[in-house]
DNA sequence: TTGTACGCGTTATCAA
DNA sequence: TTGATAACGCGTACAA
């Protein structure tokens, strides 16, 4: 095991200063042609790896940006970080992956982090259980640009990619509506996360435009995760037999496995004797028994275009700070009976 | 936005030397108790986040590791990432995610700058197209520790964690011959990388084992995606009817799904036309029309496992340098018929 | 074209 | 207990 080789070890070795040496590993001109070949192959001889801390301690750059997620299996996620990774390789800069697992503490700790490795960019899809927003303004206050996607926080002074939640949600909901179904049922998500909050606001607002009843029981807050749907499902199925809704409007897909766990569980038929439709176009969602009606959300296009506005930040400190909308697709399939 | 605090800052502030609040924001003993809390006070008011970037440079160790994937969106991965992630984030740790996209070339060029970023370890599944491992060679020579998984690279000073491919790959094929099927194809990933040379040992073990022809037509060496596979059957569907096999050994689900594409395309009917088996139990095994027989990999412990090893080769250099085996399990599902 | 001095933010070392 | 100095490996700015 031989050490790394430096700068200076070249320089020694062929006689001439530190600063010829950088220069012509550097391509910069004003160099001797012969000089830098030489350089070049006594780099090339020794091994010679430049060492980006101390070069990132100069230039105060690391080339390296921040993702910060709350899960990494769901397909969505992981279909996102590769969108990220082309379009971060693709401008010569690494990703460091850290990951929430749905936790503020470990959301907040991964981001002072990153903060520390001094990432020149941070992009994040907040954790269920993130209500102070403070730690997002300490990390844009010293000047890291950020940008949500997904699961946003508006009007802190960072951009934000995502789908357009509410207006997908009413279009889901009043497609179950326009195909008979009038008792329907939310399975929100945490209403402190934007895609909770919009996507319950699209579920009421197709309500409210076909005049039907908003029913709070039928309205249950619960989290993203698969676990927390079917708990949710179950208690809307110990509700008395009259008051049972008729279709499901899931959070995401995750939630909506969840709930058709718990549907099946107590022997009731999808769509038969409730419809459920949920959000995403997770991987497993046409592959299920009876394939689920979702919102698609391009999940990798959403990484790209996320990833490209960070690094229009990143490039230009007055890139203006805007709420982007990747377009989604409405995706009919049997869970929906329609 | 203001720039980061520095150490020299907060000294000024206090009227102290740098050295002290070094000390003191690091625990060290020696400090006066008075002196230490004004430091902590003084940090906390000015929002002081340490320069990791500075420090690493100093002591030569920047508490991330590099992780080197060839897929990022197959259930494989993305689940033993998470179990990476968490033995890393467990020991204090960040992960730099690099993606080579099975291609030899980006994985090289991923390595480089991993090492230039002085990443205190590497985990690595090679890149189907990898077959020069001078890189590698290189890393270790300079004192990186890497540990590869799933895909490994032998002798070259390198542990290795994985299932135990041949034996898992004999027994899924002895099962497929004790159910009585005689005419067996491979789909075999690319022969270069570990899992594919060592799956097919496995098959033609098996045939040997209970006197079967081992016949070249019915082995066709593929890569691990699911386009792969499909392109690979399709050779196989073209031979004439009579040599045409009874079951299908698939080096990894990926292929077999693109396999199964192939054989229904053809009308054929599986498992009654053609028997299927895969390797990983991938999240949508399970989920497909006729679930998929396959040898389940267990990929989040396995990452954990890899991971742990990684971390007693950073911090112990005697570290045994070893094969670890990490086990693995035969579901059987109604592809292959049994 | 090449070299020198200095600084990036931090820690190690030795002195006070 | 605290401080001064040097060093980590490199790039900027300026001088030669």
């Amino acid at each position: 095991m031989k050490a790394h080789i430096t700068l200076k070890q070249i320089a020694q070795e062929l006689n001439i200063s530190v600063m010829t040496v950088s220069r012509a590993l550097n391509n910069h001109p004003n160099v001797n042609k012969k000089t830098r070949e030489k350089v070049l192959k006594a780099a090339k001889r020794l091994g010679y790896i430049p060492n980006f801390i101390a070069k990132s301690l100069v230039k105060k750059k690391t080339y390296t940006i921040g993702v910060v997620v709350p899960e990494i299996t769901y397909s969505f996620f992981p279909e996102a970080i590769k969108g990220i990774e082309e379009i971060a390789s693709s401008h010569g800069y690494q990703l460091i992956l850290a990951y929430s697992a749905e936790d503020a503490q470990k959301e907040k700790s991964a981001l002072l982090t990153l903060a520390s490795k001094r990432v020149d960019g941070i992009l994040i899809s907040i954790a269920e259980t993130s209500n102070d927003y403070s730690i997002y303004k300490q990390i844009l206050s010293l000047g890291i640009p950020v940008v949500f996607f997904d699961r946003c926080v508006y009007n802190i002074g960072a951009s934000c990619v995502s789908i357009d939640d509410e207006n997908a949600s009413e279009m889901l909901t009043e497609h179950l509506i326009l195909h008979g179904y009038k008792r329907l049922a939310h399975l929100s998500g945490t209403l402190s996360v934007s895609i909770g909050k919009l996507r319950l606001k699209g579920f009421k607002k197709a309500l409210k435009k076909y005049g039907l009843e908003i029913n709070s029981d039928l309205i249950v807050e619960t989290g993203f995760k698969e676990e927390e749907g079917y708990e949710a499902m179950n208690k809307i199925l110990n509700l008395p037999e009259e008051k049972l809704p008729r279709a499901i409007v899931a959070v995401n897909d995750p939630v909506a496995y969840g709930a058709i766990k718990a549907i099946e569980e107590k022997g009731l038929k999808i769509p038969n004797d409730i419809a459920i439709v949920g959000f995403s176009d997770d991987i497993r969602a046409n592959l299920i028994p009876t394939p689920l009606t979702t919102v698609k959300q391009h999940a990798y296009e959403l990484g790209k275009v996320a990833a490209t506005k960070l690094f229009n930040h990143i490039e230009n400190k007055n890139e203006k700070i805007e709420r982007k909308i990747v377009k989604s697709e409405l995706i009919i399939r049997k869970s929906c009976g329609c």
